[in-house]
Order: structure tokens, then sequence, then C-alpha cells
RNA sequence: GGCGCGGUAGCCAAGUGGUAAGGCCGGGCUCUGCAAAAGCCCCAUGCGUCGGUUCAAUUCCGACCCGCGCCUCCA
């Protein structure tokens, strides 16, 4: 059975399949402008984008994994002048940023990441394509706009009649909408390609119009042409792309391929809330992954608690959210664990791959891993994975291994790294005294002294759990 | 105004035309010198409001209320 997800533009739930004749899943991601870390809202989605790229995988569909990096627009031309940095020396600090958050996020490297200034002269090439097909224009200073008027289905995707298309004057920012900054023949086009300004500094291209840099949309439609052609299977982003991103990026391609169904499935995850509150910067809780991991939370915790809602709808994400999490990975190695034992297996052998003959087993992960391809449905993946573990009745050593093998590619699926391996806390020498201390006063049924011990060790901020064959010191 | 999304227990969150998964928290029990850990059990006659359809609606339809997103900065 396939995955099947909603799709955006059609607005109905359909199966993920390569077109036909096709082998390989053709999958366009907008990845991050690199201009300072990311945080946790772009992580979301790239989780999402990351977790049906696992599932796919995982049934079997062999997905090409296209996600770029958007090095060079306003953003990051600004950030590279104010750091007194070359663009590439500044995007190149925040690209290798943001691949360190990903590995720690779990988050498999796309099979392709294009950098848009590399890209510069595929972009120029399809600028070139619709001015030549009289879907732009060049105006007076050399920038070239998009005649959204030129494209009879622009709005499609976001079934928006565009003779109807009122334009705001500001923007959702508050800022004013600039349409008289630049000469276009209607505040409904947009730059492709903007005229060299003095405050672009060093950051100029050529290009038949003179020199300049691309506009923003233009960089996804020459990169998802160059690694997946003119059509391809589906196409990811954060839902504030559908508008005017998205819909832009259609009628490029389309304008300048000639080619219709340009992506045959659109896959949009709703936005992160903070505590309730849109994130801003302004409101100061736009948090990046150091930070919650500096307010001592695994990049699991965070992960675990960024597909804890379905993708359609937006997710208020809390830090009792990310304790929650932390209990809920905690439950879930447990009942891994015996499972685990039940099966004869170490955990060893849970993170590789568990013996050939049970590999194409469910075992009764199947229900899981059914609610997890209809939609994308992380939540009702876990309550069942929950449900299964909860079973009463101990699993025979057979059937606990085809359930250690469906459980091992459900957790794949969801990026889901059981086991990490916590840092260890030093512990300083006089709690570890005081712990043998306490130790030795027990064996010897000297209870009086084991609970001032015990106590001492609680004013030091540690905490003694006792085993059958000895004893844990943890901070508290 | 246009185009969307959502309102389910203390919190988070699935789901279904036949009477509510799961996680967290909380309570109880077992175990334990104590404490913890762990395991087990309990925890929404209710699914924004009001109507309608139906043998039956949280689930379908309509209206309304409330919250949120996008409408050329955004994942």
């Amino acid at each position: 059975m396939p995955v099947f997800l909603h799709d955006t533009m059609s607005r109905e739930k359909r199966p993920l399949l390569p077109k036909p004749g096709r082998e390989i899943y053709g999958m366009y991601c907008c990845g991050p402008t690199v201009y300072g870390p990311a945080h946790i809202g772009n992580f979301r989605t790239f989780t999402v984008q990351d977790v049906l790229r696992r599932t796919l995988e995982v049934g079997g569909l062999k997905v090409k994994h296209v996600r770029n990096i958007t090095d060079v627009d306003d953003k990051t031309i600004r950030g590279a002048q104010a750091a007194g940095q070359t663009l590439g020396d500044f995007t190149k600090k925040w690209t290798e940023k943001f691949h360190a958050d990903c590995k720690a996020l779990g988050l498999l490297a796309p099979h392709v990441e294009p950098s848009a200034v590399v890209h510069i002269p595929q972009q120029v090439a399809m600028i070139k394509a619709l001015v030549d097909r009289g879907h732009a224009y060049v105006a007076k200073d050399g920038s070239v706009y998009f005649k959204v008027c030129s494209c009879p289905d622009y709005g499609k995707l976001n079934h928006i009649d565009f003779s109807k298309l009122e334009t705001q004057t500001e923007n959702s920012a508050g800022e004013a909408n600039d349409a008289d900054e630049y000469e276009r023949e209607s505040a409904s086009d947009f730059a492709l390609w903007k005229s060299r300004k003095p405050e672009d500094g060093a950051n100029f291209w050529p290009s038949p119009w003179g020199e300049g840099r691309p506009g923003w949309h233009i960089e996804c439609s020459a990169m998802s042409l160059a690694h997946l052609g003119a059509t391809f299977d589906l196409h990811g982003g954060g839902i504030d792309l559908c508008f005017p991103h998205h819909e832009n990026e259609i009628a490029q391609s389309e304008c300048a391929t000639g080619v219709k169904g340009f992506a045959a499935h659109w896959f949009h995850s709703a936005h992160l809330m903070v505590e309730g509150e849109k994130m801003s910067k302004s409101k100061g809780n736009l948090y990046t992954l150091d930070e919650l991991v500096a307010k001592g939370f695994s990049p699991m915790e965070v992960r675990y608690t960024l597909i804890s809602g379905h993708y359609r709808s937006s997710l208020n994400f809390t830090m009792k959210g990310v304790d929650d999490s932390r209990s809920a990975l905690a439950k879930l190695e447990r009942g891994a664990d015996r499972l685990l034992a039940a099966a004869g297996f170490t955990r060893a052998e849970f993170a590789a791959p568990v013996a050939q003959e049970v590999q194409t087993s469910w075992g009764r992960f199947a229900k899981a891993w059914e609610v997890l391809q209809d939609d994308l449905n992380i939540p009702g993946c876990l309550g069942q994975v929950f449900t299964v573990l909860a079973e009463k009745d101990e699993p025979s050593a057979e059937q606990a291994r085809q359930d250690v093998s469906g459980l091992a590619k459900i957790l794949f699926a969801l990026g889901l790294e059981l086991f990490v391996v916590k840092a260890e806390v030093a512990i300083p020498a006089d709690v570890a005294d005081l712990g043998a201390r306490r130790w030795a006063a027990k064996q010897s049924k000297d209870f009086a002294a084991a609970d001032q011990l015990r106590k001492d060790l609680a004013t030091l901020g540690w905490t003694m759990l006792d085993r059958k064959d000895g004893y844990d010191l943890k901070k508290s």
C-alpha cells in the first residue's frame, strides 16, 4: 500500500507514487535561508519532511530528496555586510551550523542540496526563456519581472482568481509593500532579476540585462529543474510559502519550460507556535536548538516534540511539551527493552538491522505502520505503538522477534533513535564517598545512618537510587 | 474582503454514523527497611454553541461563537 498524503492543490488525500515509467520518487523541499541559526519552527517543517522521506523509503520507494540552501537574497547579503564577511564566508558559516543542527535532530541529509548561488547561470537561463516567451519583461533599470497576467492559470495552487487579487498596502510584518520601488507593470508582478544596487556591495552577477542578482522565487524553480526535471513528484515547504512563493514557482517553471504539471503533489506543513503565541523575534520566543539544549533538553526530545502533532495542524511548542516528550521517549525505551528481552536481542541488534528472516515483518506494529501511511499521522502511529507496548500478554519469542522488526522500522521512519548514550555526569569525590558509605550502612542494616547519608546527598543535590545489587547516583 | 486551518479530559493529542487511541500530569495498588525506579489499575455519559438529517452524531448538513494562518518578509 502506498503512502497517502493530503495535496494542497487538489485538496485531496492522494497516493504517493512515482510518475508512470519512473523508478525514483523526486521530492523538492524549500530549504533554509542561511543568514543565522534556524529556529525550531523551521525545523518542524524539515523534520516532518524527513519523516515523509523516511516513511516512503521504509515503504520501499526509491526517493530523491532535494533541499536547497538559499545563500543569496536580501537577508544573506545584509547579514554578510553587517558581519564584515564575504557572502560566501558568511553563508558557509550558517550552512555548517544548519547541518550540525540537522544531524543532531536526526534529519537524513537530502540526496542533493543545491546552492542558489551556484545555480545563478541556470536561473539566468530560465529568466531568459521567460523573457523570450513573453512571460517576463525588462524594466528600465535592468530588473526583470514576471508578467502574472501572461499566465492564465496563475493562482491555481491557492485557488485565487488573480484578476481579483487585491494587493495589501502592508504585509503581515506591518511593513509597507513597496509596490512602486521597482518599475513593475502590475503590483502582482514579481521580480525575477534585481538590477544591481549600491547596497548590494560586491554581490552582483552578470546577465543579459546587466549586473544584478536573482529574485528569490526563481531560485527554487531553477534548482528543481536542474535536479528533478521540468516535472517531479512532490514539492514541500512551510504553509507560509504556499503563497506567493510556490504559486510563483509554478508560474515560472511552467511558463519557462512550457510543460504543465510542475509538481504532482504539494505538501505543506502548518506552523509552530511557542507558548501559545506566534513565533517572532520581537516576542523573544524564537528558539534555536542550541537554546533548548542549553535548557537541558536533548535534540531527540526536541524531535519527538516537533513530530508529536499532525503536520497539518499548528503545533504549540512549550517547555512542558518537551518535558512530556522526555517521559514518553523514556517509556518507549522501556517498552522496547522489554520486547528486546522477550525476543532475546540486545539493544545493539535493535539499532542494526535485525535477523534477515524477520526484516519484512511488522509483527503487532502493522497497524501503527498503516496509520503512519495514512496522511503521515504520526500522533496516531505513536498511539498505536504505545498501545502495543502496553499489551498485557507476554509475546512469544517468535512474536517478539517480529515485533522488534516492526518497531525498528516504525522508529526509523519517525527518525526516533532510542538508547542514545547520554553524557555521563561526573560524580564528585565527596558525593561518591557519601554514596559508598550509605550503601555500606544499608548493607549492615544501619538504617538510621543510611537515612542520614541520603539526606546529606540531597543537600549536595544528588539522589541515590537503590537497586538489588547496587546503586546509582543521580543529580536531582 | 479573498483563500485556508482549527476548537476533543488539568495539559498535549489521534479518531469514528453506533456510543471516545495514546502521551504527560494526578490518584490507587504491588514491590521496597526508607526513598525511588518499575509494573499494574483508575482518570471525558463527553468531543465550541444552537438547530437539522438519522433508529443512532462528537463524527453528516446549516447557522453562529471563538482562536489561528496566508494575501507578495517568512519553514
